[in-house]
DNA sequence: GAAATACTGAACAAAGCAGTTCATTTATGC
DNA sequence: GCATAAATGAACTGCTTTGTTCAGTATTTC
């Protein structure tokens, strides 16, 4: 299935340690993550671990790379489809609530937080691999609802910027900040549609 | 000056272990800062550290805190002074932003999303003298503009939200995942420019 | 100036951690 | 079935960490 990467990085319980690294990295975060830990997670030997990995800091920035373009290529659907603005735009703000109230978003995100001072480069590769291709996408609509007469945008980035911050109004704090139990249906609904009136009501074509 | 407190915490180099705590936790983060450090930020023995704090948990906990209610108190200037509605919003989205972009307020926002499932209560002591009291005061500053005819809002606290939120745009994913260098004069600009034309064009009165 | 209190510094125990080593066992390719 | 490569597990090094202890020194306080 994959000789090419078992001639790369020999071994056969490789994917077997990425598996169980991620796991107990997202649960306990990097400096909580012990390697006895993941070892014992992955179902493998330390000594296995590192005959694969130099280091532990390598392991998590590759768990991390892997998890990035995973997700990426999961994002990879189309944002929006036919119909109106407003439609597209909610279809759109709930697409980025599913992946802001994820365990795996929330997570993510958290551990970019905490660890962008040890690993620099991790937070770009999440960027890049996430929020900015999202934004392209949205630039993208942006210009065939423009050329439809559907919309007026100067600043087409900023207006994506805008959008997806809107999406995360009261929201993000909360989760960030572990405020008012979960996110129930009705806040979301009513996020959305907040999000969507704002929007249209400043870059929409009145008709 | 302050006997009352001596007399709850006996010790007078009491102040002196917060202030280098506080230094040393913002940092290098919880599990980054040893107690040796402390103690020797803070110019006093670990000894005398020990007999204030029964533990490095409990020593955080009251530095955060003691964080979060200064900050609160210095924020505690009113939101927004007369003008019209543009003005007003502009400079409260230029405090807001202030905020965000100062170390201060970075490192309080890191260290509350990477600590918050060891501390709990940490992100919602912030939370709640920090983004909510900024809330309340703009939804009271909604109201009177609302009789004023300045302002038609229905759901007057997602509006907040809404407009803090936007204050956000482009310039904190930058933030958060240090991508792109400083943020300039010419970026927040924009932002600012953008998230008030934005929140006027939906819940402004025409005239 | 003397008694009470606060502080120091250095050493200490106990635990946890990353990373190494190696004799032994298991799987794989031919 | 045999040779080679991969995996095991358990012990071990060396280091850092939190938290304690205590004999001695500085600072209050009256």
């Amino acid at each position: 299935m994959n000789i090419a990467e078992q001639v790369i990085k020999r071994g056969r319980k490789y994917d077997q340690v990425l598996d169980g690294a991620w796991l107990v990295f997202r649960r306990d975060g990097y400096e909580g993550a012990s390697v006895d830990d993941i070892a014992r997670e992955a179902g493998v030997s330390k000594a296995t671990l590192y005959s694969y990995f130099p280091d532990k800091r390598l392991l998590f920035l590759e768990v991390a790379k892997g998890e990035c373009c995973r997700q990426a290529a999961e994002g990879a659907e189309h944002i929006a489809c036919g119909a109106g603005p407003y439609e597209a735009l909610t279809i759109t703000a709930t697409r980025m609530l599913d992946f802001f109230l994820s365990d795996f978003g929330m997570r993510v995100f958290r551990i970019c937080v905490a660890e962008s001072d040890r690993f620099p480069e991790l937070g770009r590769e999440f960027y890049e691999n996430g929020p900015a291709l999202a934004r392209a996408r949205m630039v993208q609509y942006f210009h065939q609802a423009e050329a439809r007469g559907e919309l007026k945008i100067d600043d087409k980035q900023l207006a994506a910027d805008q959008f997806a911050e809107l999406c995360k109004a009261d929201i993000f704090p909360r989760l960030v900040f572990g405020i008012g139990g979960p996110v129930g249906e009705i806040d979301r609904a009513r996020v959305i549609k907040g999000a969507v009136e704002m929007f249209l009501a400043r870059y929409g074509v009145k008709g």
